[in-house]
Order: structure tokens, then sequence, then C-alpha cells
RNA sequence: UCCACCGUAGCUCAGUGGUAGAGCAAUCGGCUGUUAACCGAUCGGUCGUAGGUUCGAAUCCUACCGGUGGAGCCA
């Protein structure tokens, strides 16, 4: 019977067969061990001399890394198997031979494995990633799904910048100029006086020179954005999905996360409700802890936002921040009108932002001043002017980086091993 | 764009002025419970590129190219 090696324990006793690749091989001169993989998981066959015919046994011995096969055995329940369980091997039919595979069993530099991404995407840790990646997409469904969202896809050529601040890519549009999106905001904005809570996900692009672990050319956002809703309400939103999807990971994804080595008991802390700290207690803060690089006014810079993520067990929301270094929609706090309703919040460990989010202007004329400040004129904006002129509502948002949130729930380093096939700096490759 | 570090075998690295090395991979042999298995043998080189110093350069100098980490900016 054919199945999968994520099935295996439904047929423990039984005889199967697996499409598989072979990740590595051990053998002494009596029994051979072959560690399997097919897509679903990873499992060991076990070839014994004695039990096959010695040409299957000659034939296990001299597969190469890689190798893909049809693999026939027993299920067999194994304490000694990190999965539970074992092959025990009866037949092998080779599909396709694997020469020269160049990624080995042992440690390789980041410049090589990157250039081998199509390759390295097949190793268990990548694998492991990958599949928390998908249980935070598949998950960020279910959650937005199960509140009422509706899911709008904002266009991804535009035919002006949304925050005018970032580098922009930059393309034709037949006889247009036409930029790539850098955020679907505007647009969700839009959506949101349409359909009442949306949310977005799909890529975004930054045409910036940054080189750290924390950024990629392109990435994946999720930008939810809700009509009657308030900047307050706006962050138990944020904290109930962050905590929502840290959930789901864990339940979901203990393989994975024991296969990453990660800290299980940090995941756990990642449970609404969040701590907020305002910009002005943040550099407070800051102070106390001995930096005197930063002055109110002043937007943090990674080694600020890890001092302050450090002060807290578990992610924090910084709000309030003075309106001149956030952007030209954010409103305004009526009570203090030099500080925005907004947030970011800041994960643990160092891995940083991974939400930006706030409560928009809704007043027509305090929009208008804006454009005039930001020298917004021209057409190009002129129809998102117009939802706050066609009944205006309250209403906020916010965008969360897949990519960052993946590095976080992983514990991997880099963001670059988060998404598949990475766009950096120097990289277009493969 | 700026700062720091690095380019030596397919891969990871050692070699700092005097004959180009090791481990892994590959190939062959050995081994009945291996976990990057182990043991023995074989194979493997334009020392990033160009120029310079020197009797002699992987090693010292200059320029360029490529990479890594970080900063700024941001998710």
């Amino acid at each position: 019977m054919k199945t999968t090696i994520s099935q295996v324990s439904k047929h423990e006793g039984k005889e199967v067969t697996i499409g598989a690749w072979l990740a590595n091989k051990r053998s002494s001169g009596k029994i051979a061990f072959l560690q399997l993989r097919d897509g679903t998981g990873f499992i060991q066959g076990v070839v014994v001399k004695a039990e096959v015919p010695e040409e299957t046994f000659q034939s296990a011995k001299n597969l190469t890394q890689e190798t893909s096969l049809y693999v026939t055995g027993t299920v067999v329940e194994d304490t000694r198997s990190p999965f539970g369980y074992e092959l025990q091997v009866k037949e092998i039919e080779v599909i396709s031979e694997s020469v020269d595979y160049p990624i080995t069993p042992k440690e390789h530099g980041t410049e090589f494995l990157m250039d081998n991404r199509h390759l390295w995407l097949r190793s268990k840790k990548q694998h492991a990633v990958m599949k928390i990646r998908n249980e935070i997409i598949r998950s960020t469904y279910s959650f937005f799904h199960e509140n009422d969202y509706v899911k709008i896809d904002p266009p991804i050529l535009t035919g002006s910048s949304a925050e005018g601040t970032t580098e922009l890519f930059h393309t034709k549009y037949f006889d247009e100029e036409a930029y790539l999106s850098q955020s679907g905001q505007l647009y969700m904005e839009a959506a949101a006086m349409a359909f009442g809570k949306v949310f977005s996900f799909g890529p975004t692009f930054r045409a910036e020179k940054s080189k750290t672990r924390r950024h990629l050319i392109e990435f994946w956002m999720i930008e939810p954005e809700m009509a009657f809703m308030n900047h307050e309400e706006s962050l138990e939103v944020q904290e109930q999905y962050v905590s929502y999807i840290a959930e789901n990971v864990r339940n979901n994804c203990a393989l994975e996360l024991k296969t990453l080595d990660r800290d299980i008991t940090k995941l756990e802390k990642i449970q609404a409700p969040f701590p907020r700290i305002t910009y002005d207690e943040a550099i407070q803060l800051l102070k106390e802890k001995g930096f005197d690089d930063i002055e109110w006014g002043e937007d943090f810079g990674a080694p600020h936002e890890t001092a302050i993520a450090e002060s807290f067990d578990k992610p924090v929301f910084i709000t309030h921040y003075p309106a001149d270094i956030k952007a030209f929609y954010m409103k305004p706090d009526p009570k203090r009108t030099e500080v925005v309703l907004c947030a970011d919040l800041i994960a643990p460990e160092g891995y940083g932002e991974v939400i930006g989010g706030s409560q928009r202007i809704d007043d027509l004329e305090l929009m208008e001043q804006r454009y005039q400040e930001h020298n917004l004129t021209g057409d190009a904006y002129q129809w998102y002017l117009e939802l706050r002129k066609y009944g205006s509502v309250p209403h906020s948002g916010f965008g969360l980086g897949l990519e960052r949130t993946v590095a976080w729930f992983s514990g991997v380093e880099h963001v670059r091993e988060t998404i598949p096939f990475p766009r950096l700096l120097n990289r277009l490759y493969p």
C-alpha cells in the first residue's frame, strides 16, 4: 500500500511503499540505515542483509545522497527513532540516481547554501522552518476568517508610493511610471470602508539597501484594517492574533520546533495581553539603562529596541510616538497632538519590530493639511482623500511582517531562512 | 552609502617569506543499531583577479571584484 511518512503511524505492523529521497545513509557489513524524506517527514529505513536478497542489500549500500526511490517495508514502532517509527525495508526501487549532491552532511557557509537554496530547502532544518511558516499562514487565514474579516487583495503595481520615505522599485506600466507595492495599506483603508473588517496577505517590495538579519528586499505582510475601531481596540486584535498563531505553532509544529531546538518556554509566554509602554516611557527606560545617544523626537535603532524588549518577557507595544517620525496618515492623540495613536510591537530575543500599526486620520481637513505638509500634490492620492469625504469613520489597522514572525517563532537567526527564495541586497538567484 | 572582517581542493578550514595541507564528500575495501556513524586506502589545487616588492609570494604592498556581519531605514 502506498502512503507517506506523515501517515505511517496508521500502518503499524503493515507493509507500505513510500516514494522518498535518500537524505543520508550509514551502513556496515550486514546492516544499512537509510535516512529517508518524502516532504511530509523524515523516517529511517533499516535494511538487514540476512532478510533481503543479496542484490537489494548491495543496492542499498550503493545508494547516493538524494537518490529518489520507492521503498517497500514494514512499519515498526521503535523508541530509538526520534520520530517513533522505522521502516524494515524489504524492497528498494531506484527512480533516479543522484550524482555528487553538493550539500553534504557537514557544515557549510552561508553563500554556498544560498547559491544552493533550491536544494537547501530539502534539509531538515529548512523543512521545519517552512512548515512553521506554513502554519502561521494557515492560522492567519483561520483567525481572520473566524473573526469575520474579508480577505482583500490590494494591487501590487501602483502609480505612486504609499509613504514616500522608502525606496521603491520602479517599472514601466506601458507608457507610465509604475512602482511595486511597498504597502497595501491605503487600499486596505478603502476596503475597510466597503467591507468593515478586512485583511490582506501579500508580497511587499522595498528597494532599501538594508543589510541586516531582519531585512529582505521582497517580503510578505499581513495587513488588517478595521472600520469603527480605535487604537486601543486595534491593539487587542493584534495581541489576540499573535497569541493565536503562536498557540497554533506550539500545538501543530511540535516536531519542527524540536528539530530546530527551539526553547518552547519562550513561545509559551506569547499570550495576550501584552505590556504597553509609551514612547515617553521607553525613552526614560533607555536613559535608565544608560543609553545617552537618544533624545525625545528621535526614532529607536535596533539596539534600543532590543534593550526595551529585554525588559519584558513578552512582546511589548511601544505606543504614542512623536508625529514627526511616523507616517502622515496616523491620527494625532487628541489629548496631546505632538504624538500619534500608533504602536510598534517589539518581539523579544532581538527579533525586533514585527508589527507597526495605528489609528488613521479620519478628518478630511486634517488629512488635507497633512497632504500639503508632505507635498502630496496631484491626483495620485485623490481617491484616498475621498475616503474622508464620503462617510468617514474612526478606523485602525496594522501590518505584521511574516518573515520576522517566522524567524521569531522558529528561533532562526536570519530572516533569509524564513522565505523559500529570499531576495537580498546581492541576491536574485536562485 | 558607511564601518569591520573574510576570499586556499566540490564543501568547511589550517598554513603569515622557503616543496600546497587536514576533515567531510566522491571511489574502493572492512564492520549487525548507526544518528554529521566509524576504520583503512584512492582521488582531488589558476591559493578571488590584476599589478608590484623579493633570489623566492597563498603569505608583504596597491587597486579592483565577490562575500559575511553590523549601522542607517523599515515589517
